[in-house]
This record gives structure tokens, C-alpha cells and sequence, in this order.
DNA sequence: ATAAAAAATGTAATCGATTACATTTTTACT
DNA sequence: AGTAAAAATGTAATCGATTACATTTTTTAT
């Protein structure tokens, strides 16, 4: 009852050529015969043959598998984008490993884990929190393979990066309200060492200087992208004399806990105090208000990632280049904001 | 500069043994003297020798991979069980592939892509939603191989499953809105041919039942788990002569559909109307009003799959017996649920 | 028609670890 | 001490596909 599995050498048989023949025919059909070409794939569709990973990648020193680092697995901001991965490898021989920090107890195990076993041909991370150390541990692991860094990035590396207009959409929070009418606009901003929080951050400040909003030490708020954090802001913002008329948020999910800790003071969104989100998740379509929002699409976030992999993977010989890519956002103008209380 | 790779061959020349001896080392530690397994190892570290994969696998015939089959990666639902299944293989020498249905045009092609090639040792499901046919296509592809449901599950197979304690969880609500005084009470299920609709249904139903509850053909209202629905539900029941003074819904996302639409019509919950969810998904304790609800433990779901799947993979020679869990909900009190109208 | 070039095909080594089987070493027992 | 049994180790075949290199066949050009 030992069925052994149906080899490239029954093929060969079967097709009455060489094992070679059957290979060519499989990786390289354009080198064959038209003759040869259909005795083989004949043979084939007859058997119901399949070629043995394994047996390939060992010969072609491949592993045909990307690893994805993702911070949080449960978080559906990561989920989606991870969706776009997976449809960006499907149809190709690629397979997608995925490595949930979570399961890890620290960083440094979570990194030598990934790489170990040469069982990577590339790295998509969707989380750019790496000391120097790390950095230089990827680099070390994965020389010459290919790294993506998806949605987040590090500074001052060589890695690709496939990242949302984070810069434009912080803009386009602000000046939808300067158009309302807002004058007076307090950010809460995202974990400190975080990279997106960096350049959300700059590009509120810099384009309430382009319209010369004042800026004081209560215009930014730090937080983390939590909703406790939105609590918490919210708490402070209660306790400034001049209280903002409107709030740029680094996340939806800060937005969130900003409302309803508002909500909670007896201060209403949009009524007395707009509010504007990041990101655009699920949520901010049904809350209530629903999240005026800076959108990112995660999903082709994800796509572009894994088809600059791909690419990467593919042309072998050229050495790696870094490829960069900026994907628009867009600002999705729902009921968390209108025009402040002294226009009406 | 072309670095060959460290083999096997390497560390038996270091250690001064031959490449089974180095081999045992890896795999049958105990099957050595104290002496060799030290040279071996020695070598090993000194070297940083890891084993090639391919080639391991080549030889044991196997894959050293499993497959989780998800219905929809950007749901936050099925990721969280992921992020469980993640864990429970963290410290195996499993990789984790994951299929996304949303990747596949037809369900017909995702099976047989996914078992092609001999590329898994087993396969989990979050998805039960399988023909008679795509069963006979998974039973004939993965002969001999372990198949977990992990949620959700397929009647009338000989596959394992992991469960929550659904038929509880509906009785569970049913219970707390009776002991809040509530006893007119309709469900909104989930999309017909989902077992889990099936099992929650006739849950409600029963529980109902036992209680004295009345039942009319306005008891159930057909829906599937979005929030659509949930929409589409509250507008029906407004149109209901006599309106029930609780909800029980299939899912969470009914639950928050449906209570926005009642608060459009100007119907407050849990003031006019108690509703209660079911899952437990993010949202639930940050909507407002909080939502009652039953939680699922996904991660705890997730985790068990995996733990069920590793221990298929590792007893080899027995053949495969079916496993199955049923994981205990909890009833999540918060804000959406309150006694009636009348009783105030 | 013939040589040279190009295309098609075949042979056999190779990727790296495992393991059946053979052999050597150690232990246990009389 | 001598022998059988047990433990430790080694040799070499094996998993299945790819590919360098060799050989044969076909095409092209004169």
C-alpha cells in the first residue's frame, strides 16, 4: 500500500525523454521541442505530478518563503495590510511565513528565530521599531536578500520601504480644518520613538506654520496610538484654560478614546470640539459620530510590499537595489468635525 | 568569496565523527556517548551550523509546514484566532502558511492550490463552509494528514474541531435578559447555512423554551454577522406591532448595527431596547453604548487548534483520531443591556 | 552539399540530511 | 577470561529536482 510519489523520473519515463527534459519543461519550456514539450506535459496531466519543493529548493539553495514580521497579529490595522501581502504572493511559488511578535518573548529571540535555517528568501517587516543592533543583525542574516519594510521604516537604513503620504495626510487633517474654521488645533501624537509620530508630527506643526496658526506648548499632546491614550489626552485637554476647537489624532483609535472621554465631560463632537483620526479603520465608519479620518489603504500597502519582494526575488542577478514607494492617503470627511462654535 | 554553506559534513570533520553521528546528535541525542555528543555540539556552536531544511524535509518526506485556511486575513475576528494558532506553533519546527479566501477567486481553486505539491503536513480551517465535494477534495488530498476546524466546523465529517461553547453562549444571553425582566425578546441569527447561526439558533430557541418564553414567527430575524444586517434587522423590528424588549444577536456587528439604526429611529439602548452581542470583538468595549455580549476566546481558540494539530503531527504511527474541544464562553455584562421599560 | 552555428536533448553530479545496515566498542554475566 | 548482548559509531544509499557539460539533431549560410 506504499504509494511512493510520482517522480520527475516516472515522467521522464512515461514521456519516453530525460529527466532533464522534464525539468526544462517544467522551469524552461521555451528551450523545447513542440514535440517533446507535449509528450511531457502529457505525461504530466496524466499522473497528476507535482514537483517536490523540498527537492528543488535544495538543489536551487531556495527556501521560496518570505517572512513577514507583524507587531501584533490580533490588530486588524496589521491584518489588513498582512491581506494585501498574501494577495501580492498569491499565484507566485512563494510561500508567506508570518512571525507574530507577540509569540515572542523578546526582540533579539524573535529576530535570530526568523532568521535562522536559511528558511527565508526576504523579509517583509510591518514593524520599524529596530535598534541599531537589530538592524545590524537583519543585515548580517539577510545579506543579499531582499528587505521591505511596510507601513513603518528605519531611518537611515537601506532597506525598501513601501509607506502612506504620512507627511500629507497630517496636512490635508489641518487644513480641512483651517477651512472650517479652525484657528486653534491641538495634535496628540503618537509614541515617542515611533517614526510615523515623527512625521505626522512635523507636518502638523509645519502646516499650521504655513498658516500661521499659533502654536503654544499645549499644540501637541503626547501619547501612543491607543484609545487609552485618547482618554488621557482628553483629560488634559479638559484642563487647558484655552481649550483647541479642533484635534488632529496620529491614530483612529486615539480619536476614539478622545470622543467618548469628551463625551464623558459633557462636551460634544462635533459641536464644541472637532476631531480628526488617522488610519481609517473599520470602526470610524460606524462610530458614532462616525471618524472624520485621514485614510491609508493598508490593503494595497501590503500589495505593493509584496510585489516589490517579488520583484526583488525574481531579478537574481542585478543586485539588490532600494526601492521606495509613497502611497497616497486621503481624507475621508464624515461627522467628528464641523465648523467651531463662534462661526455658527 | 562565494561562502558555501556549513553541512553536516563540516561538523563531522570538526568533531571527528562521521555525518550520522552528527546527525543523531540533532535528531536522537540520547543515542550517543557523552564524549561525541560533546564534539558535536562544540562544533555546532563554534561553527553556527544550522541544519538546511530542504534537506531534512526531502529526506523525512516531509513539509514541515501547515496550512490555515481563512476566510477574510482583514477581519479581525479570524486574525486574533490566527495570532492563538501563531503561538501554539511558536517553538515547534512548523511553519505556518495562511491561505486568505480573499486571495483565491473560487473556492474550488484555493483547495486544490492549497494542497498541492505536498506542501503541507496539515491543514486548519477557520472557514466550515465546505460542499460535499470540496470535503472529498480535502479528505483525498490530505489522506493520512491531520485536518482541524478551529471556530467553526463541518457536520457530518471525521475531522477534528475546536469549538466554542456556542449553544451556552446563546442560552447564556437568553438568561441574563430574563433575569433583567426582559420576556419578549427576538434574535437576530447569522447567515442560513452557517453552523454557527445553526447552533446559536436553536440555543435561543431552547433557552426560550425552557423559560416559557413566547415564541412567534417574530422571534427570529435572518441576518448574516455584518453590520448591514444589523441595520437591516432594527428596520424590521420597527416595523413590528408589538416590539421586543431585548435582542439577542449572532455576532457583534449585528449587535452594533443594529443599535445605530434604532438610535437614528430615535429608540435608545439599552433605555427602550437591550441588545446583546456575541464574540466579544474589539469594538464591543468602546462603542457606546459598551456592549453585552458573549465572548469567544480566539486566542485561546487559536492556541488550542494548533496544540491539537501539533500533537497529530508528532504521534505518527498511530493513525489520526479525531479531537475534539469545546472552549467555555463567558458573559460579558456592559452597558447595552438593562431591565425594561415597564419594570422602571 | 557541407561546414559552422544553433537548438535540442541526454548523462550524471549535485544540493544536505537521514537512516538501513554493517561494524566496532562496551557492558554484563557466567 | 570469554562470550553474548547491548550500545555506539560508521558507510553509503537515498530523498527528487536541477544543471553543467557532453552529445546529438536541426538550421543556416555559403
Amino acid at each position: 500500500m506504499n504509494k511512493r510519489n510520482t517522480t520527475i523520473q516516472d515522467i521522464a519515463k512515461a514521456a519516453g525523454v530525460s529527466t532533464a527534459t522534464v525539468s526544462r519543461a517544467l522551469s524552461n519550456p521555451e528551450l523545447l521541442s513542440q514535440t517533446k514539450l507535449l509528450a511531457v506535459k502529457e505525461a504530466i496531466k496524466h499522473t497528476g505530478y507535482r514537483v517536490n519543493r523540498n527537492a528543488r529548493n535544495l538543489r536551487k539553495q531556495k527556501a521560496a518563503a518570505v517572512l513577514v514580521l507583524v507587531p501584533n497579529l490580533g490588530n486588524p490595522f496589521f491584518s489588513k495590510i498582512l491581506s494585501g501581502i498574501n494577495k501580492g504572493f498569491s499565484g507566485t511559488d512563494y510561500s508567506v511565513l508570518i512571525a507574530d511578535s507577540e509569540s515572542f518573548d523578546d526582540k533579539t529571540q524573535r529576530i535570530q528565530n526568523a532568521f535562522q535555517d536559511g528558511q527565508i528568501d526576504g523579509l517583509i517587516s510591518l514593524d520599524g521599531a529596530f535598534s541599531e543592533n537589530e538592524v545590524a543583525e537583519i543585515s548580517y542574516h539577510l545579506i543579499d536578500k531582499p528587505v521591505v519594510f511596510a507601513c513603518e521604516w528605519v531611518e537611515n537604513t537601506d532597506f525598501s520601504s513601501i509607506r502612506s503620504d504620512n507627511d500629507s495626510g497630517a496636512r490635508l487633517a489641518v487644513q480641512h480644518l483651517y477651512n472650517l474654521g479652525h484657528r486653534k488645533i491641538t495634535h496628540i501624537s503618537g509614541p515617542d520613538s515611533n517614526i510615523l509620530t515623527k512625521v505626522r508630527q512635523a507636518g502638523f506643526l509645519s502646516e499650521c506654520k504655513k498658516l500661521k496658526l499659533e502654536l503654544t506648548n499645549e499644540s501637541i499632546i503626547r501619547g501612543d496610538f491607543s484609545i487609552q491614550a485618547g482618554y488621557a489626552a482628553a483629560s488634559q485637554i479638559l484642563s487647558f484654560s484655552e481649550k483647541p476647537t479642533a484635534i488632529t489624532c496620529a491614530s483612529d483609535e486615539i480619536a476614539i478614546g478622545v470622543i467618548s472621554q469628551l463625551r464623558k465631560a459633557g462636551i460634544s463632537v462635533p459641536n464644541d470640539i472637532s476631531v480628526v483620526g488617522f488610519d481609517d479603520i473599520e470602526i470610524s465608519n460606524t462610530y458614532i459620530p462616525t471618524l472624520t479620518t485621514v485614510r491609508q489603504d493598508r490593503f494595497e500597502l501590503g500589495l505593493a510590499a509584496a510585489q516589490s519582494m517579488v520583484k526583488s526575488l525574481n531579478n537574481e542577478k542585478s543586485q539588490l537595489s532600494i526601492y521606495n514607494k509613497v502611497i497616497d492617503v486621503e481624507l475621508v470627511v464624515r461627522e467628528s468635525t464641523a465648523p467651531p462654535l463662534s462661526t455658527k
